[in-house]
RNA sequence: GGAGAGGUGGCCGAGCGGCUGAAGGCCCCGCUCUCGAAAAGCGGUAUCCUGCCAAAAGCGGGAUCGUGGGUUCGAAUCCCACCCUCUCCGCCA
């Protein structure tokens, strides 16, 4: 959520950003809503300034049995107007509000002017593409043939887009949740959390997956819950309503968490293997820090997550997200994306993004400064640290051997039973 | 599911129709005392919206005692609904 005053006093600055992005919000509805509430209050508030002090006079006079009625039948009128007066401005608030909860973030200067995902420029690569002296297969090959991964009986449980991991596959999917989380917190300083898995209406509001993508979201029936589509959701909303102490930031958070996802608008894509599936395991990385040095913290959160593939030795991208591409709440964000050697392309393994005080503001999330009166928001960072399932297809399809056997990483042994895994 | 208790400032806790943005205490921040510290003493210390102001500071106004309604000239205090927490009983991983 953008702050009130500052969208008020730069509303072109804010229609050029929401050009940047390929979307347009209701500003004009925005201005004469404002400019309404601004008329109605001060005639409110003048109201109720005579009503406090009118009722103090009543009280005094009451006090020494003086006849107050004429006064009384004063007031009478004027609390009625004044009724009148609030309900008029909680409609023009409504509105305010609503439009405010729809305005996404104004992208960072750093962050590239572009249409779409062709847009978004690569940053660096990392490590070496594998060579093969045979055709690679795709993930879901491979972990068929292992009997690890099993989508068709997936699909008999439940439906399409669900994994079922078998033995090793199993195994392997722990250990990676295990050695992600090993690392973020002895080396990277982040305290692990284990958080609720479904969140109620306010928290998803928080974190800027409501109002605007309810349709991406599993909602439960007969409650008003939804089931966490990325941990960064309960995880940001640990502080919702809080005013942290200026000497307890940064806070590092991590978290392992299983996703939903509606995917609704994905029909037809990556539909068989492990990128696209309705529930997957993450481990997420979430910061709270001051907006001094947020951009800082953002290259670290990067580096923490890229630390991960590093270290599983599987050859990666960076690229930056144009503003025709970043997500609704971000002000820049890095895309990680792995090498997969059967689909001979980099996909997506992390996001990782500033939301300044975008985020904060809505959850109301606020820090206090030493010495300083008044609050100010925090500004929140969260990155995928890393998307388990498609680690695990990546590594599947980097370490596959001829034979049909797949290599263990070496950083991951001591996670598991085995070196390699085998028919 | 049944019975009861309760939700007040950063924290603890009093208030139960007007003089209460809210006693008292703690925390924190200044100052005094001290070579320094502790102790003691004095003072300050909520948030949001809004007017004056270029802005900050400051001053003025309004709002906020779980949330939303209601009663009243006036509500932290009375009434209703909802949410949450705790205790006991039942059921259950």
């Amino acid at each position: 959520m953008l702050d009130l005053k500052f969208l008020r006093n730069n509303i072109d600055l804010v229609k050029t950003a929401l050009a940047n992005r390929g979307m347009k919000a209701d500003l004009e509805d925005f201005e004469l809503q404002e400019k309404e509430r601004r008329r109605i209050l001060p005639e409110m508030e003048e109201l109720k300034h005579r009503r406090n002090t009118v009722s103090d006079q009543i009280a005094g006079m009451k006090k020494k049995g003086e006849n107050a009625e004429d006064l009384i039948s004063e007031m009478k009128t004027v609390s009625a107007t004044i009724r009148e007066f609030e309900q008029r401005l909680a409609k023009t608030e409504d509105v305010i509000h609503s439009i405010l909860l729809e305005i996404p973030n104004i992208p960072d200067e750093s962050t590239p002017v572009g249409r779409d995902e062709s847009d978004n420029p690569v940053l660096k690569t990392v490590g070496d593409i594998p060579e093969f002296d045979f055709t690679p297969k795709a993930h879901w090959d491979i972990g068929e043939g292992l009997g690890i991964l099993d989508f068709e009986r997936a699909a008999k449980i439940t439906g399409a887009r669900f994994p079922l991991y078998f033995g090793a596959g199993a195994a392997m999917e722990r250990a990676l949740i295990n050695f992600m989380l090993d690392i973020h917190t002895t080396r990277h300083g982040y305290t692990e959390t284990l958080p609720p898995f479904m969140v109620n209406r306010k928290t998803m509001t928080g974190t800027g997956q409501l109002p605007k993508f309810e349709e991406d979201l599993f909602k439960l029936e007969n409650w008003d819950y939804f089931l966490i589509p990325t941990a960064e959701v309960p995880v940001t909303n640990i502080f919702q309503d809080e005013i942290i102490d200026e000497d307890k930031l940064p806070i590092y958070y991590t978290a392992f968490t299983p996703c939903f996802r509606s995917e609704a608008g994905s029909h037809g894509k990556d539909t068989r293997g492990l990128i696209r599936q309705h529930q997957f395991n993450k481990v997420e990385l979430v910061k709270f820090v001051k907006p001094d040095n947020s951009y800082e913290e953002l290259e670290m959160l990067l580096n923490n997550a890229e630390t991960i593939l590093r270290e599983l030795g599987l050859p990666y991208q960076v690229i930056t997200l144009c503003t025709g591409d970043i997500g609704f709440s971000a002000a820049k964000t890095y895309d990680i994306e792995v090498w997969m050697p059967g689909q001979n392309a980099y996909r997506e393994i992390s996001s990782c993004s500033n939301f300044t005080d975008f985020q904060a503001r809505r959850a109301n999330i606020r820090f206090k400064r030493k010495g300083k009166k008044g609050t100010e928001p925090v500004h929140t960072l969260n990155g995928s640290g890393l998307a388990v399932g498609r680690t695990f297809a990546a590594i599947l399809e980097n370490y596959q051997q001829a034979d049909g056997s797949v290599i263990v990483p070496e950083a991951l042994r001591p996670f598991m039973r085995t070196d390699r895994i085998e028919p």
